[in-house]
DNA sequence: CATATTTTTTAGACAAGTCTAAAAAAATAT
DNA sequence: ATATTTTTTTAGACTTGTCTAAAAAATATG
């Protein structure tokens, strides 16, 4: 059995790789918080395991298996956000710590009797894809609102990084995952986006430059 | 915040506080499946934090401190299993593991909204009462079989050591939580019980001397 | 291309929680 | 009331995962 911390590196090489294939130490530490040396030791652990392609000095790679490990826990991590926001009724913005707790409880029959209980849902609250049983995840069709030109339009599906407070801002404004966005006018001093969604006018900074 | 090995110590001496009052180091390390040394060592620990009550050489009890905190732990323990078996349809013996998981999860609001979320329910799965937010538990008026003479009757309220063969043993006759039982016959020999449950005949060893 | 800077690794330390073996205290028995 | 046994504690070691400081390798700069 693998510990929480050994999860929690190889969930971070997951999402790192999203951005290039090969993670750099430091890159590691930064995403996790801790010092580089703590994360030499801890790939050399991997290694030795067979998670990860390691050499030193060299970027490090998840392997099959490390790729597989990793899936489970966001799979776990998605369910149980999605558990959260529908079932108990947390907010987007309160379910991500709780989740980094719950997605290292160990038991697959939970993983999946939790699934079913959900109605084996296809995407998180935050509008992430969950991965299925077999470690298989949807590609996603997603871009930045930033990429976006002058009256294109598209639907929100998702957050980029989920701050508490953008996530709250965006429900003050009533806006949420499926509603369809069509950009105005872009403000070209300062990237200001003017938006319509749900026949209403919003203004967003560059900043948020994290929806389609 | 305490660490999870400090919650099970605390859990323990609360359950073994329920035989008596001043617990034994030795009967703590028998309890977790520990050496008595490491017991002693994180006795220590505790006493420096206010939740026990030691001295070397005598036995330890839990401070008022300590005793909320244990029953934060139990509370979490049962709503959890009884998430796991009323909603998630898990059977009676397959949680204790998972709930033992579960219950280091800390979030005063994610246990608030879970016990909201079961219709804030008395007692779990098997039978025991669940303390409330501000840690109340019922005192229980439950009697072990062995103690009823013939002919008297009752309500089946729980089980005391929920061994998983029993638990499926219990299952397979279609025994459950709620149902009314009569003594029929008491075998001197053996103290074996012949009772009627659900207008059925059944047979218990002495050594399931443990429902009311 | 030789030096300076950055990145990564090594070496050694520390905290938490456990263990074994031995010593000390308490309980029990003769 | 003393000797034996049992219980509990102490002392020292080990593992996991982290850290700091220093060394080594890789990269960038003039």
């Amino acid at each position: 059995m693998n510990s929480e911390s050994e999860e929690d590196y190889l969930k971070a090489l997951y999402h790192l790789q999203k951005e290039s294939n090969e993670v750099a130490t430091n890159s590691i530490a930064e995403y996790l918080k801790m010092k580089p040396s703590s994360v030499t030791d801890m790939l050399k652990k991997l290694s030795d395991k067979n998670f990860i392609n390691y050499q030193k000095y060299k970027g490090t790679s998840l392997t099959k298996k490390g790729q597989i490990i990793a899936l489970e826990i966001i799979r776990k991590h998605r369910l149980w956000e999605t558990f959260l926001v529908e079932k108990l009724g947390f907010g987007w913005g309160q379910v991500h710590n709780i989740a980094e707790q719950l997605e290292h409880i160990k038991s697959e029959e939970l993983t999946n009797r939790l699934d079913l209980f959900l109605g084996n849902p296809k995407y998180d609250p935050h509008g992430d894809p969950i991965p299925n049983k077999d470690g298989n995840i949807e590609k996603m069709n997603q871009k930045l609102l930033i990429e976006l030109k002058e009256f294109q339009k598209g639907l929100i599906t998702g957050v980029k990084k989920g701050t508490a407070s953008l996530l709250s801002y965006l429900d003050k404004e009533k806006i949420k995952l499926g509603d369809k966005i069509k950009v105005l006018e872009i403000i070209e001093f300062d990237g200001t986006y003017i938006v319509e969604i749900n026949d209403r006018k919003c203004t967003f900074s560059e900043k948020i430059c994290q929806n389609l």
